[in-house]
DNA sequence: TGAGCCATCCCGAGAAAACGGGATGTCGCT
DNA sequence: AGCGACATCCCGTTTTCTCGGGATGGCTCA
């Protein structure tokens, strides 16, 4: 679990365009072992340059409040390049959307800049391990996030015939195909899904279909 | 960021049946100045039977892998009983199913076993300043789930009244409330449904409400 | 052995949706 | 002035759903 401090450096690219605090990160990277911080960079675009000629780092720490093409949008091109890198967004922004938007696409960690600069460096190694690298008060906002999604399953406990029917109907099939593919009757689906609505106190396929794929949606 | 060091002791209660280890934890705490730790509990009911009379502490360390009532059932119960409580799981199972009820049921943190006795105990700070704590292997696994949620977004831009029509279909409403609701024809509705069919290459509601609470679904 | 739950099948009337047209007007951009 | 995207409205036919029944057999549990 402790393996990573003597072990060959991680190298890592820098994006940032503030100068101040890129010129601090670099300082403390140059007196940590561990670290190789082999680029900097003031823009995504001449990060995304630099991976089309360049081999990548292990790690890429990138800045969302960036010029031009934003943190956010330059993830999935990174990853697109150099799938095997992981981003480690460090910024000071931490709005639900921006870390939202920067989890689906892709990063691996998402760190503040108001955090430690150790728990800076220990990320890094946390995201080259396969950890992930976030910062506790963002990690409470997405567990809060995480308990709302699946809220509202109260009583709605459909039968695994009903929940199976529920499924291909949400696939657009019509009750026809669905009692063609399950091999009983067309009656039987309707019945079925009569129940469906009972239980799950709607009317119709609509209704039904946006309450399964809000709450037992797995 | 750094003020919990030096204010008053955090009461904190364990619940872990493993000797050893809760011994353990008893003597680590036992030399941090921070940390009060009132009570040591070996089951889930012996800490629900506490809370029922004496006054909660700040922080409860919970072990999933108890005798009886799982520490995952207790979480709720404990929550229900103190609410401001922060739980603070601490176990050797990192299983998604576990990792996601615990967050689900209302833990503030989730560690593991095999933590640094200062993550543990910076952990504790955590929680009680709002923040998570959570093990980076952990994150990373949430993470994960995180990205298949949200994951297909490929092409299907709908125009704004297109998936506000669409939005108040999948709460079950039909062609002609909709219509009457934006104060528009049904024959509008019914265009504009028509429309959205071609563009999500569906052809009916059911496949349309589907893509639509799997992609865009914020 | 009866009660309850589940899955299955059946019918019919009326409501709603699907679909393939055709049509008008606005707005912004060129 | 024209083009394209968007929103609006209209009609008729066919298809599908919705929902009110009623009915049977299997299974489990008390």
């Amino acid at each position: 679990m402790t393996e990573s401090t003597s072990t060959k450096p991680i190298s890592v690219w820098l994006v940032e365009d503030n100068r101040h605090f890129s010129e601090a990160i670099e300082c403390i990277f140059e007196s940590e072992d561990g670290i190789n911080l082999k680029e900097s960079f003031r823009s995504a675009e001449a990060v995304l340059k630099a991976l089309a000629k360049k081999t990548p780092p292990q790690v890429i720490i990138l800045d969302l409040g960036l010029p031009g093409m934003s943190g956010i949008e330059a993830i999935p091109e990174i990853l697109q390049h150099a799938p095997k890198c992981h981003v480690l967004v460090l910024t000071t922004d931490d709005g639900r959307s921006k870390v939202l938007a920067a989890i689906a696409n892709g990063a691996a960690g998402y760190l503040l800049k108001g955090d430690d600069l150790d728990a800076i460096v220990s990320g890094i190694r946390d995201v080259v391990d396969g950890r992930a690298a976030i910062n506790s008060r963002v990690s409470r906002m997405i567990l809060d996030i995480f308990r709302k999604i699946p809220k509202p399953p109260p009583e709605a406990k459909l039968t695994s015939r009903e929940s199976e029917i529920l499924c291909l109907l949400a696939d657009g099939k019509i009750k026809k195909e669905v009692a063609d593919q399950l091999g009983i009757s067309y009656y039987t689906v309707d019945t079925h899904v009569k129940r469906i609505y009972k239980k799950l106190q709607v009317n119709n396929l609509s209704g039904a279909i946006a309450r399964m794929t809000q709450s037992g949606g797995e």
